[in-house]
DNA sequence: CCAGAATGCGAGCGACCACTCGTGTTTGTC
DNA sequence: GACAAACACGAGTGGTCGCTCGCATTCTGG
């Protein structure tokens, strides 16, 4: 016989106006003030003990311990150990809508090469830099199954960001020389990523200006005049 | 009290000649063709269980049933689970080592850029197709810490290969740029094998070119004319 | 102020896994 | 053939970890 507890994770952002309607499963369980303060400590935790242990690794009861609860309480918030990986991902996966949003919807083939280039990647690097647990959730080997989805579908969106770019760049280039390139470039951009969290500093930036001048230097010649050349 | 077992994993060749001298401790323990036989077998089960799995997933059981033996018989060569990843990371650093010495000493200042580039491409990709089980370890966030410190020993290796001959190319460039543009080179070739890692046939070559082009462009403009521009 | 819900606790359960031990079988040696 | 050593087995052991349960405490609506 099982528990009808917490079954609620998912749920900050649209903390009122609960739906009583619908068929008669799972039923709302209001949550307290205290309760958000709790899931938020509870997140911040994990992310920290993911960041130093990985996913697997990390254990549910130091979780709890390093947010300064017991693990009951961990389970009253969430279902299970995936659930918070999850939760994170999604907090990460919105926040990051945000930034490549600004970072690669502006198509604008007027701007040159260069700009383009650099202002993606120093907003992709920016945020990693704030949210170190991003990558260390979609790198990880050992995560849950939902997680590897979400790094697919955000791999899969940012592939056809690059794409939608690339070909309004370069026009008459077949598509799956377009697909191909904007795989290449997602590619350095990840192992260039890992470089510059590597280092700190000045040196960190020196390796940001590589990742651009990668980038720049394999696009350049694709692209004949049109790619504007400053 | 401990058992006196085992102890000797890491012994296949100098099959014969044991060294009876030294101090008094860690007695021979000679081995049959049968027991050599089955050490092979149980790495190469390993292998294929670490890829399909990763290290820490892969349960020793599953290891021993792919080999087709008890769980005994496994611990019967090896002290422990890590021993076997050591043992499996030894052997392949051995070939690893034929491999990429061929691939990256000649550094001929004559042998234009692209012919270089190319060769070592081709060579490291060639190794990693012939055994997945390298790229799992070497990129396993879970795997023990002695692996990871061959995988260290390795990486630097590599990248003061690959300093020795971007400072025989670009004679005048001060140290730090040149170990700088080293670790980026590297880091571009890893990422372009996962690439290759994951498509086949025409479209796996298409991706070696690929990594091929993103090196050459990136190198190309630092050498000014003194690389062979063909 | 008082039910009832939400929150909090922490010992402990069950499953899994690396690893062991007692025992039986094969192989090499004299 | 006899003895020892190497090999093989697989049920079992200890430890870890995800997760639970009963109970105490705090909050909230009426």
């Amino acid at each position: 016989m099982f528990v009808n507890r917490v079954r609620r994770a998912g749920d900050n952002h649209v903390p009122d106006t609960e739906k009583p309607a619908s068929a008669g499963k799972e039923q709302p369980r209001r949550r307290q003030a205290r309760g958000e303060r709790r899931i938020a400590q509870l997140l911040q935790a994990a992310a920290s003990v993911f960041c130093t242990s990985g996913y697997s690794a990390a254990s549910t009861n130091a979780i709890a311990r390093e947010a300064g609860v017991s693990p009951g309480t961990l389970y009253q918030f969430f279902p299970n150990k995936e659930a918070i990986a999850i939760e994170l991902g999604d907090q990460l996966m919105h926040r990051m809508r945000e930034t490549y949003g600004e970072a690669l919807a502006p198509v604008d083939p007027a701007t040159p090469l260069e700009e383009a280039v650099a202002a993606a990647v120093d907003r992709f690097i920016a945020f990693n830099t704030e949210h170190p647990v991003f990558f260390t959730l979609m790198h990880g080997t050992d995560i849950p199954g939902r997680i590897a989805e979400e790094h697919d579908a955000l791999h899969s969106t940012l592939v056809g960001r690059i794409e939608g770019l690339l070909s309004s760049l370069l026009p008459d280039t077949p598509q799956d020389v377009v697909t191909r390139t904007a795989h290449v470039c997602l590619g350095i951009y990840k192992a260039g990523l890992e470089l510059v969290l590597t280092h700190e500093g000045a040196e960190r930036e020196a390796y940001v200006q590589e990742v651009k001048n990668v980038l720049i230097r394999y696009l350049e010649p694709l692209g004949g005049d049109r790619l504007g050349r400053a």
